[in-house]
DNA sequence: GTGATTTTGTGAAAAAAATCACAATAGTGG
DNA sequence: CCACTATTGTGATTTTTTTCACAAAATCAC
């Protein structure tokens, strides 16, 4: 099957994010239209790319059509796990790995890491705590792939550097700051000050 | 000016956050492409869209086009305040409000709100907590304009639909949900279940 | 001061994405 | 069973976005 191009990926995921807590057995396109704003025949389009046909007149079945999303854009199927960490334990970060906001994800957090030593140690979770010296180690060692990236701006390029330095191959990046990673590392910058600027330069 | 295109905007918003820790005088494109991974002429032609020229061969003030980004967004400026919630004081809620997010930036917290009444009475902070049901009053009345959404994803539709009718412009949306609102409110996902999995449908 | 180098600004060309339009087909109501 | 409606799947068209290419201008090395 071709490549899906970024702007499909980008609609795709949300529409299986949508899909995951969708609760009746068919969905039309003019509905996932309602739910997500896009234009639905776009939806159809992004849909046909996956090689997914829902059938003529019917509306496509939601969870067929979620796991058909999920294989072609390789996201994590139900049963996976994914291991992620955290750098940086400071409110947030204590906050993110004890809110259970991976709960019925395929994501687990599995570590922690601060460069303060006695945040490690103040701080419990059900998951080791580590100094951000150890990342090198754990990170390739426990296999975990993807890191929330939840320090103070002025330590989080140095952070950056030591995850690409461990293997890691995405960021989540709660920081205001841009990241300069190398190219084989997918960062995606979730810091409320520029979603904030986001929503203001689209409305105008 | 002509009104610049959804993906130059964004481009420009990281970019804006790039230059607002800039510490030298002058920035070429090329230095940018580094620190983004964005093409430096189409990181050219967004900078032209600004209407903003730096200099033939001179790389452009960093300070300059900064406040040149700014100005053609309408992203707000170091002076303003403008006025944001925080619905949903659980643990994410409450580290939200407290780890001074948006010390360094324009945006302001003024309000929190749960539906718990327990959570507005328990926590603390520099700036008044209500119950849930006194949004649609609070809001209008204190100029708020944002929303940073952190429920529990059971009550996101909800609490967004409360908000709307509160009449705010944008929500930061921490949960997994996808929320349904009206078109004049923009939405900004920034859930970091959703962020891993776009970051695995990027990586493929 | 001169030639080499760097870097912008921007048309022109190419590629990608979105919109449109509609035939085909499944379901629905008599 | 037949007309009617709803909805998909997809070519064709249009629009948007990106890439390419290079002249013009500022700086640099000497």
């Amino acid at each position: 099957m071709m490549k899906i191009p970024e702007a499909s990926r980008r609609r795709l995921t949300l529409l299986a994010a949508l899909l995951a807590s969708f609760k009746e057995e068919k969905i039309t396109s003019i509905r996932m239209q309602k739910m997500t704003g896009f234009d639905r025949a776009l939806i159809r389009k992004d849909i046909s790319l996956l090689g997914y046909k829902g059938g003529v007149s019917n509306g496509y079945k939601a969870a067929e059509l979620l796991d058909a999303i999920r294989t072609a854009l390789s996201l994590p199927l139900p049963g996976q796990k994914r291991f992620c960490c955290i750098a940086g334990l400071g409110k947030l970060g204590a906050a993110l790995m004890q809110c259970g906001i991976f709960d019925e994800s395929p994501f687990k957090i599995v570590a922690g890491f601060d460069s303060r030593v006695n945040r490690t140690e103040v701080l419990s979770a059900d998951f080791p705590l580590y100094p951000a010296a150890k990342m090198e180690g754990v990170i390739p060692e426990s296999g975990i792939e993807f890191a929330i990236l939840a320090v103070e701006d002025e330590q989080a390029q140095l952070m950056a550097d030591r995850l690409a330095k461990s293997g890691i191959k995405g960021i989540v990046n709660f920081t205001g700051e841009v990241l300069e990673v190398p190219p084989e590392i997918v960062v995606e910058n979730v810091s409320p000050a520029l979603a904030l600027n986001n929503i203001c330069a689209q409305l105008g």
